[in-house]
DNA sequence: AAAAATACTGAACAAAAGGGCAGAGAATAA
DNA sequence: TTATTCTCTGCCCTTTTGTTCAGTATTTTT
């Protein structure tokens, strides 16, 4: 009552397939064909079968009204974003010269929820946090960030990673590579904050 | 005669949203509702001129014969590839009960035409490298590496990412934090290449 | 200004496709 | 063994959907 047979999975396989190569269900004449049945209701007991055992959804009298609860097209746990190189002066980050490449990401590297940007990181800097020169770095958008959190600076035309460390009246951008000193601003220069970050991306 | 109208596009731009949300074409009554075009055949003329225009094709007297020449599935670029977790001993890398999870990631991050799988990294053997715990490394399937090259090792039922460094006798395996000392293992021992690191990928 | 294309209505028709009923042989489960 | 499910035929019916014809008003092109 539960399995399915191996009819049912070499028709259910067969929907699939043909979804996926006219980007249309087929309708039950066409699953007919292909399988040698004569008769349109061997296949819709088949259909019902399949549906019963939730591999399918039928949609009651819809021509091609075959869907599928999972699915079948690939890449759907995926979104793409923008890779952000230099940026240009006065222009917002996601201003169309900013964007370098666009770079394919799942979903589950992302929170959820909230607008992303990815920035290739520049120079050495951060490598005391494992961020390395060329690294893709993935910013979750947001104007402030708790100290201590690594943000994406903007600072002049440039955008870098740096820890977070504010006081009263300046705000201290530190690097995690001892070599490096840290940077003050005051908050009338001219910076921003772009983001903090949410993921690294390396290719070797 | 070449140029697509406003309404056109409209209509085009409905098909195409309609497929990608659906999984398959409307129907031109469907159409018609939507866009209050009581007549079906006000609709007929819109996707025949859309069809003379190059944007659509129809299949003739099939249900929800609509197709788009270019796919509108955004077939991006990339690949889905399997989380290794832990490998269970004895059996090849890629075996079902090893695969942890699948993960989406572009194609311009992996070295073209090889297998390729990620590993789950353990521990802060390599945070020299900008490889912390935690993270997920890509790794490319290869049996030999090349002297100080990083490599995922199988050592008894773990895999682990060291540096390669191999003697005429015996191998050493080296971490590159250097609170860690160098692994010795002889050629004979429950010990081989899995692959070398193409990539790091980490979620903050 | 004339011709062509656009953007429809309305009606009628034909083909495609889904659904239902009765039945039957074979395999499976109870 | 008996009951149930599976797999399928055959036929008929209904709904859905595509096609065609006749016409109209408007806009665009030539």
């Amino acid at each position: 009552m539960k399995k399915v047979t191996a009819r049912q999975f070499d028709i259910y396989n067969y929907v699939k397939e043909f979804i996926l190569l006219h980007k249309y269900p087929p309708t039950i004449r066409e699953i007919g064909d292909k399988f040698g049945i004569k008769s349109t209701n061997g296949v819709r007991d088949a259909l019902n079968a399949l549906e019963r055992k939730g591999l399918i959804k039928k949609l009651s009298n819809q021509a091609r009204g075959i869907s599928l609860p999972q699915s079948v097209f690939p890449h759907v746990n995926a979104v793409n974003l923008p890779v952000i190189g230099r940026i240009a002066a006065g222009t917002p980050i996601l201003a169309e010269e900013n964007i370098e490449e666009t770079l394919t990401i799942d979903k589950a590297m992302l929170p959820r929820s909230s607008e992303i940007f990815a920035l290739r990181v520049q120079g050495d800097s951060m490598t005391g946090d494992g961020i390395l020169n060329g690294d893709i770095a993935i910013i979750r958008m947001q104007k402030s960030a708790e100290r201590g959190q690594v943000i994406a600076a903007i600072l002049g035309g440039d955008a870098t990673l740096k820890h977070y460390h504010p006081t009263e009246h300046k705000i201290e951008l530190r690097a995690s590579n001892p070599k490096y000193h840290p940077i003050t601003v005051s908050k009338s220069e001219d910076f921003s904050i772009a983001g903090i970050l949410a993921g690294v991306i390396r290719k070797c």
